[in-house]
DNA sequence: TTGAAAGCGCTAACAG
DNA sequence: CTGTTAGCGCTTTCAA
């Protein structure tokens, strides 16, 4: 690989003038803009990264910390953010922790300033002590997640309203016995969805059953449809069920069908996250569908506000979503 | 942040030993290795990954290059490299690229030996010509494309032999007027399925009929819909599809019982991918199953054969697939 | 066994 | 406008 010296000779200036002309610095005389040029080509120069950040004290990386890029709900936000960071000449690092608490708490440890110079977690299991142990030096963004009560700064929405807004569009269905599932209480986002669903039923005067609130350690398809399947066992059966993600909504609805149940007649079903699929699939999925848009750019701009030296209070940021509502519930 | 330099004054010893002991080198007397070992702790010394890579003369990373990590395939191909990657102490940069040519190659560019210490790349619209172009000089695997002929280490299946276990599965249930969706001439892999479906139609005699080779600029649901809404104008409307990803293929199923056609009675229809939600889908989707774990596996440990020295000729690596027969194809 | 010092490739003072 | 030079933090000869 070429080095600037090597430019630098090949061209007869010195590597200040060859390191201008890469950066577009000052002015350069022209003859000499040219020769460099010329040089540049000639050698194929590409400067090294690594030894520009070393001087510059930054690395030119952010970090992603998710549970499964192959839950499809991660891997739109993923490519958000990547797409978002690229606005800020960052290249994206992803990490995975399948939801392990080590394996998050382990990752968090790993994550200095010289490796990246901002991350954003998407805590699952995390604990506040966790957070404390290791004042890692550089900005964090936390995502969804918002039970923890750290200074961190936060984007994400709304979680009980969201659920209040879906449970409440199912009463408005005619709904009057409606399960969850997804409940977990190792999640920040499941209890706060859990007490939205609780509000929309004391609201409506619907009574609080325990055996409708369905349990969920995964959210993938296998644990809504085993949910769904316990549900269908009640003496009486819920007439519809609001579920925590889409995937655990879709393995619901397939297995009231399998049961002989139609969604929406004999069951309505209810999402989260708005995946692609949910537009969709049979029946198509009603979902509240968060602005995930705007989550990805709302979490780097953040990021780049407190690398850019922003040190004020930790912020909150509220993203809006919206209620799609489709075939699983109106039939 | 403690450096080397600040640890080795709180001990007493020079930075040498210091780097010993972090490194575990050599035998550093026990006396000064307690010492050392207290002042690390003191300081609280992490390393810095930048400076020690630039030293070493590695990054620590390598890329991952893929269209769009938001396509269910990418993100479970994505947490099983960066799963894979982790066993040889790899962090997984990832870039999207949306599958279009320039995004590509300008990725491609960037990819220096400054950066990462490999790339593994799911080429969509590149051609010979972008590859000759700049030697990265870093080990590189190409993924699924292979009718590049370039001289690059390349994992995937067989996709001509795979289109032709779908196709013959199709034959097998009876049908006779099948048609394709996902024909692309920008995309390798879709010429290769293309080739297995003609195989498996003159092999049992069926006619080829053009009109049943739908096009597909994108992979997406709508992409599937639309296709599958054109071929159900046809005087004559097939009676099964065989789709170039799973998305296709639900998309179309979901526009087809949008006409009053049943899947499998009217239709049948047949995936690629074997993606999560195949399994979940009403019908449930019969899809040709390709080792991803075993494809992110070989296209990591090329990388580290090749970072290690490995000069020989590239490698072709075929990983094996299945056939997931279900209800899409068989009711 | 340990220290001193060079240098990976680059940027930024500081001269000139 | 351009050259010289000192490091960024680390590893690694080469001596001691």
């Amino acid at each position: 690989m070429a080095t600037l010296k090597d430019v630098a000779e090949l061209a007869g200036v010195s590597v200040k003038t060859v390191s201008n002309v890469v950066n577009g610095y000052s002015f350069v005389r022209p003859e000499n803009e040219r020769r460099v040029k010329e040089a540049l080509a000639a050698t194929g120069y590409k400067p090294n990264v690594g030894a520009r950040n070393l001087r510059r004290g930054r690395t030119g990386f952010i970090a992603l910390m998710v549970p499964e890029l192959s839950i499809p709900y991660f891997g739109e936000l993923a490519g958000g953010v990547i797409t978002a960071a690229h606005g800020h000449d960052w290249s994206v690092l992803i990490e995975q922790t399948q939801g392990v608490r080590d394996a998050e708490r382990a990752t968090l440890a790993s994550l200095g300033p010289h490796m990246v110079d901002g991350a954003i977690i998407s805590p699952e299991a995390l604990e506040k002590a966790d957070f404390t142990q290791h004042a890692s030096g550089i900005p964090m963004v936390l995502l969804g997640e918002h039970a923890l009560d750290v200074p961190i700064d936060h984007v994400g929405i709304d979680n009980v309203r969201a659920a209040q807004v879906a449970v409440r569009h199912l009463i408005g269905m005619g709904r009057r016995r409606i399960a969850v599932i997804g409940q977990n209480p190792n999640r920040g986002t499941a209890t706060q969805r859990l007490a939205g669903y609780r509000d929309a039923l004391s609201e409506a005067d619907l009574p609080q059953a325990p055996e409708l609130v369905a349990t969920a350690m995964r959210y993938h398809h296998s644990d809504g449809a085993a949910a769904m399947a316990r549900l269908l066992t009640l003496p009486e059966p819920p007439d519809a069920v609001f579920c925590f993600n889409d995937m655990l909504a879709l393995g619901a609805v397939r297995a009231a069908a399998e049961r002989g149940y139609h969604v929406p007649q004999d069951i309505a079903v209810v999402g989260f996250d708005n995946t692609e699929h949910s537009a969709y699939s049979l029946p198509s999925l009603t979902t509240i569908a968060p602005d995930k848009t705007a989550l990805a750019h709302a979490a780097v701009d953040l990021i780049h506000h407190r690398a850019g030296g922003d040190n004020g209070a930790p912020q909150d940021i509220q993203i809006p979503f919206t209620l799609e509502v489709r075939e699983s519930t109106t039939g």
